[in-house]
DNA sequence: GATGAATGAGCATTCATTCAT
DNA sequence: CATGAATGAATGCTCATTCAT
């Protein structure tokens, strides 16, 4: 019964689910509260139901989605990389496919953007992503043995995560651009850190 | 007369100019034509008489603005440093004050990615501006007496671009983050270079 | 052309004119901006093209209708009545026929009282129009050579007032009651003003 | 636990006192069932299983809070003055007090009227709202010594419940028109029974 | 009795676009 | 060229009511 409770139709995680689907493939200003209904298969009341808004559905689905699973998912896979000599790669090499399997989560992040320069009460939203994923580079970054003073780790994680940012804007334009994601983006790393990683 | 004609009321020049503004503030979901009109002093109707469509207008702004007027304009301040060895440190700096002082290009570059993504047809004009502002990061570099291959100096190019446009996003969070662009990135993009320019 | 133009389809006034009658037959808050559309035969979005709001549609009607025109076009009436004597009688018969012909008269009047409760900027439309209804029953007690101060004039037609309000109330109910507006309220208005008329 | 029964939780009784409250302060159509069940802290369905409908809940509220008790509650504190030269003077200023202090009950009235004209059930229940009125001033009257016929008595009790109301409606606008009701009112009624009261 | 999740029709309002003038 | 009135589909949201638990 509890089993049958948590395992019963929980609309309200279909919601979530349908909201970050859909807001992550046509961006949220071109989503509408009937086409997540639809999708969620679920009574549009239902939606304002749980959420007080549409923004306020967009803030739980980052929080839900975004801040509380999809980093926290991605750390989680790079910890089982055991050789520390690979993980910047092979860390770099899972967030590039990332990008380029679920396409929604930067559309996301730059719907989110382009909201909180309406509603700044979205930018805290914005701001709790990027202090993760800083953290979580960072975190690479000493665990492959980084080596210089914390303010300086601090600097090359934005740089990094700002390159990805950066080439992943370009790398959805077309094909032939992904493959910069790939190499080249790569390569800009490692001459980023050349000297400054115990391993080289 | 000529002079009369080119001077006087030009309509469709001040709507151009006007939706530029309200696109660059509000992003393109979230401008309506009638406020592009009132912003015009124009007749709302006299807008879809000149554009095909509200996407129509986005893709004569972004030719006119910012693929036409703003990227020369850029590339024009730069060639006037004659010291070739400022001459990154200048592009640098004057990049992140032009992004600063005039968000709005930017969200009109998040803007058409986003639209983009349902709009085939715009992920050509925004191909078109990174196409354009490449070319003129590679220059700055070449003229900077950057030393390496062909190909080298289209990745360098990349991914500099990338990393200001990462930057960026994360800059218009709050204002402490707007030192990381100004100080952090070019510290960033010396690191990056280290080796590779005559100069240093 | 000019005829033409005013006696064009002026689909304003008929949107005015349907709000008037279904505001006036079921309250504002029963009344939906779709039905006036369609009673005035008009596109729904015209009605928000002409006044901001439906609240704004509300205070142009009581504007245009009950303050404009309304109360003026009773008081035109009344000044027609030659033989002085007479015209207490007459007004009174003839405010109490309109209201029996005329009931959405009221409902206008006591649906702009509810709303006022919440929205204190209808209260300055229902003031005003209380200040013209009793300017016209002051100008009936003068002309009828009313003896005394400038106050108990404004007191009597208070009073008048009051009562005629009073009356409506409870002669909406059933067509009993209607007597009463008309029979035992004329005899109430002549006892209260026993002694105070030149006539008597 | 007769009285535990009679004290406990009783939800009913919760609700019609919420509604009173809700319907008596934003009136009826602009009060939701939500609201209700939050302010009676009751879930939503109950209201539901206890009064058919919104509607009934209305029905019951007047007939429980209107006609079964605030006016006998009335009547029962006007029967403790013992002299009855005051009695009219002491209604006149309780039943003054009382609206002035608990703006509800007018409101609830006014949107019963409202209402009562799209749904004539509810006519009834207006209708003996008035009869119960009514009959409380003509029990004032009498007990003051009124000297005439039956027919007449009904009439003057008519009258100056009219009065009464009307000046509510205006008096509820501002607070100038505040002390009409209280002074200028009463004066009207002196005037209007002159020569009708032993008293006098 | 009592709950509150769920429904879906209805609401006011917005907006790109059209078109008679 | 230029206007702005006019359209009507679409939007986010509200809400009385139902019903499984």
């Amino acid at each position: 019964m509890n089993i049958q409770k948590s395992t019963k139709d929980n609309r309200k995680e279909r919601i979530l689910s349908a909201g970050y689907r859909l807001f992550g493939r046509f961006g949220y200003a071109h989503t509408s509260m009937k086409q997540i209904a639809k999708e969620a298969d679920v009574a549009q009341g239902l939606i304002s139901y749980y959420f007080e808004n549409k923004e306020g559905l967009l803030v739980a689905i980052v929080r839900e989605r975004m801040i509380g699973k999809g980093i926290p998912n991605t750390m989680r896979q790079l910890s089982e990389v055991s050789n520390k000599d690979e993980l910047l790669a092979k860390a770099y090499t899972y967030i590039v496919s990332l990008r380029r399997k679920h396409p929604e989560w930067f559309t996301m992040l730059l719907s989110l953007w382009l909201e909180s320069r309406l509603q700044p009460k979205l930018a805290i939203e914005l701001d709790a992503i990027y202090r993760e994923m800083q953290a979580g580079v960072q975190e690479v970054l000493e665990q492959c043995g980084f080596t210089g003073e914390e303010d300086e780790l601090h600097t090359y994680a934005a740089i990094i995560q700002a390159m990805v940012d950066g080439l992943t804007i370009r790398s959805s334009l077309n094909d032939d651009e992904l493959s910069m994601l790939q190499g080249e983006g790569w390569k800009g790393i490692q001459w980023l850190l050349s000297g400054r990683m115990l391993g080289k």
